[in-house]
DNA sequence: TTATGACTTGAACAAGTGTTCAAGTAAACC
DNA sequence: GGTTTACTTGAACACTTGTTCAAGTCATAA
């Protein structure tokens, strides 16, 4: 095995997060990995398997860094810095700031059974990981108790979604700075009735 | 001409709107618009060019939606409303939660360099839109004077862009519902201090 | 030593891509 | 009436797509 998987998934990662899984094409994905065909085909029997893998390595990071927020003394302070990183990079690694699983959904018809279903279930994961930054916030009293934590981990996966958005075009990171100000503001003030009578 | 301009771009735009721009292929959109390869060449010159005015289309037609926003005696419950239809609407149309706008630039490097303009410009024109619905909600007494125009302006867009993505997948209209009664209160209330020091 | 099985190579394949072009139609202008 | 112009047709083009396959490598197990 001339690559560790691991390291062949890696760098499938930065290329199907630059370029989505249409625009990366096979020949693109055998130039990053140094591997021919034949090789990818036995190893991932597709470019939907490999695919399948790089999201769920994906999700796996994401997941850590998110459990990390939730276990951080000021939950708070920890996902602003968290929103930090993830949305002012150096410009070289500008195409990160949009995320991979929302980028993937746009062409979430074009994916494929296995890696569609590798998509959807990795932001229902995320989203967990969400409420459990909501309830630990509250536990360590930077959230009042009357936060709605389900609706309140939909939202902030919600400005999470926007704001990759932004930053993937905004130049001035000011301006990103701000924003995330703000979510941390909105956060913590008047939520409305929840109007779904039993959240799922 | 077999049919009106306008007509064939309406079509086209649902296309490019369900399926983007490089998943909606020359046969789908051949099928679509009723039109040989040949016509489409000789008069939009090529699939970007077809897209560009699809784009442009759809800004005028955001535009026009947002300004009505704008004119309304209570700017705020017509935003309410307008987020409400947008986002709230029959099965066979979910598609159309998607921003097409947000949904190109996504693919924005495979669409070539018009129609990436068309796309950039776009976003830039509902900014302004997004700009004067604030402006007339604070003449309106609707807002403090306090709120800042263009920060709000950007952010308003970025949730537009977030609930957009939020309700392409959720399938519980209440919980879309409840994200814009979110939005209403926290346009409503405090904004951080503004990190740029020019905005532009 | 031989056999197994996971991995590698690179040429080749069928199907799909956006686009072109010669030829035809029909309304508009001189 | 003739010329121009805008549009239409459908076959064909060159290129790219994801994938396959016969053949080869090489470490491990029997």
């Amino acid at each position: 095995m001339k690559y560790a998987t691991q390291e062949v998934i890696e760098k499938a990662t930065v290329l199907f997060w630059q370029k989505g899984f249409q625009a990366a094409g096979m020949r693109d994905i055998q130039d990053a990995l140094d591997m021919r065909p034949g090789s990818i085909y036995a190893r991932f029997k597709s470019k939907e398997g490999l695919f399948q893998l790089v999201v769920e390595h994906y999700v796996e990071n994401s997941k850590a860094k998110l459990n990390a927020v939730a276990e951080a003394t000021s939950p708070c302070t920890a996902l602003h810095s968290f929103f930090t990183q993830a949305l002012i990079n150096p410009e070289e690694y500008r195409f990160m700031r949009q995320c991979l699983l929302v980028k993937s959904i746009t062409e979430l018809d074009v994916i494929g059974e296995q890696g569609k279903q590798a998509v959807v279930e990795g932001m229902a994961v995320l989203q967990q990981c969400f409420a459990s930054i909501v309830s630990r916030a509250i536990e360590c009293q930077e959230l009042p108790t009357s936060t709605p934590v389900d609706l309140a981990a939909n939202w902030l996966q919600n400005q999470f979604v926007g704001l990759r958005a932004f930053a993937l075009m905004q130049h001035d990171n000011a301006a990103i700075a701000t924003m995330i100000d703000k979510v941390l503001i909105d956060l913590k003030t008047q939520w409305p009735i929840n109007r779904t009578l039993n959240a799922h």
